[in-house]
DNA sequence: ACTTATTTGTTCGTATGTATG
DNA sequence: TCATACATACGAACAAATAAG
């Protein structure tokens, strides 16, 4: 029986086709509800295992977001597929370990360095101040012996956030996510250095105020400077031990 | 309560984090076979739908892959997730069409300007050589009225390829794939102005045998200008039809 | 606090399609 | 052609989460 149709493709396939086109014409945004399960098994002509299979590998794009006992809504069409595949190809290293927070770092440094005159010409007093105030913030919480990773998140969402782009926020945001999770598992500690780090935002906000490009340039290339020596360091304990 | 919403505590979840787990424990490659379905579900104590969603998932990653009548294997670790995601957010089109195709744009000349020195340090005789020979192949096309996409996307591959760094590579040629699906459903015609398409892809190439940085920025920096012309014509003709 | 209705989560049984030998 | 192993698909029943009365 259900063989019928087209013969080549997959019922989930179909089924899970269908639900976006349904999303696309019905012109439904973030967080509105779709039919349920047994709606969409009547609409489709499909069991509701292969509606199911299908809804799931659209969850996993975050195109469909399922909540248990509620319903099924249109999902925030993040990045979280493309951290969830960064992650695991870092967690699986089959070559080098360390080749993937390089990849990382070099696509961070790449995002910023290339906007730095959008974001010298975007960024207005407010940016400028609370750009400023993390970094005072990154202090204080160093000098109490506190963790500065949020903060320093923070600061680099708010260099690239204010410029649009959301596909350069996120994008920036989930390598900086992926890194956070594969670097640990690799003893690549982040935990040195930090008061160069520190330096480091204070030298970027200032040449984002002083509206200098080519300060800006060198003090993002400066501020991942460390970074990439801790990675060296570790691979360099990793070859020998 | 036994977790927060959106907590482990589903059963597909757990599933898919063992077979992650299993992959990574088991050091598998690309290709290399999973236990069957009906295994997992003996090792993992779970049912066959339980497991099937849980692969679905990781399907939808390109973390496994499966191949009907055939087995389940370990995937290519592709971005083919975030082909679909992008692809998907581009056709839904909240706010503004074009915003998308912007985005994409400043992506790619993003990476391949600030990518620029190390493209000039990195590519040798033969990089450059071929390089060369796809301009002309792109003239002999355009002689022929011939399509040029596909050269033209070989080409901008070569530029990145080389050094080594496949998060950039395949995020340029996931903004590639994207930008092909979505602007044509925009009628952004990219058949305009292929004169001009060819030339600045000479000067890029130029500017990489010279070994010249700045003259390198220039010339990507003037090829993607006509793209961006485009865009900005065809949101013109939008807003007043 | 309790019940009821709705919706998704999980399991099992069975039959079919696909690829290999 | 047949046999085997595997994924695909359907359907029914029950469990768990959520919301509303």
């Amino acid at each position: 029986m259900p063989a019928a149709s087209g013969g080549r493709s997959l019922r989930r396939h179909e089924v899970a086709e269908r639900i976006k086109r349904y999303i696309i014409d019905e012109r439904l945004r973030p967080g509105d509800p779709l039919p349920t399960e047994l709606e969409l098994c009547e609409a489709l002509g499909a069991s509701r295992s292969s509606v199911r299979e299908a809804v799931k590998t659209l969850d996993a794009l975050d195109i469909v977001e399922v909540r248990h006992g509620h319903g099924t809504y249109v999902g925030r069409l993040s990045m979280s597929a493309l951290v969830e595949g960064l992650t695991f190809r870092g967690l699986l290293s089959p070559e080098d370990d360390f080749k993937v927070l390089e990849e990382l770092l070099d696509v961070r440094e790449l995002m910023e360095r290339g906007m730095g005159p959008r974001i010298i010409d975007t960024l207005h007093a407010d940016h400028l101040s609370a750009l400023e105030a993390l970094v005072d913030q990154m202090e204080e919480r160093l000098g109490r012996g506190e963790d500065i990773v949020a903060v320093d998140r923070s600061f680099h969402a708010l260099l690239l956030d204010p410029l649009g782009n959301d596909l350069v926020s996120q994008f920036s945001s989930a390598c900086w996510e992926v890194y956070g999770v594969v670097a640990p598992h690799l003893q690549v500690s982040s935990k040195q250095d930090e008061a160069d780090t520190v330096a480091a935002h204070r030298d970027i906000a200032a040449a984002v105020r002083a509206a200098d490009p080519a300060a800006f340039d060198r003090a993002v290339q400066a501020h991942y400077r460390p970074a990439r020596r801790r990675i060296a360091a570790a691979r360099a304990r990793g070859a020998q031990g």
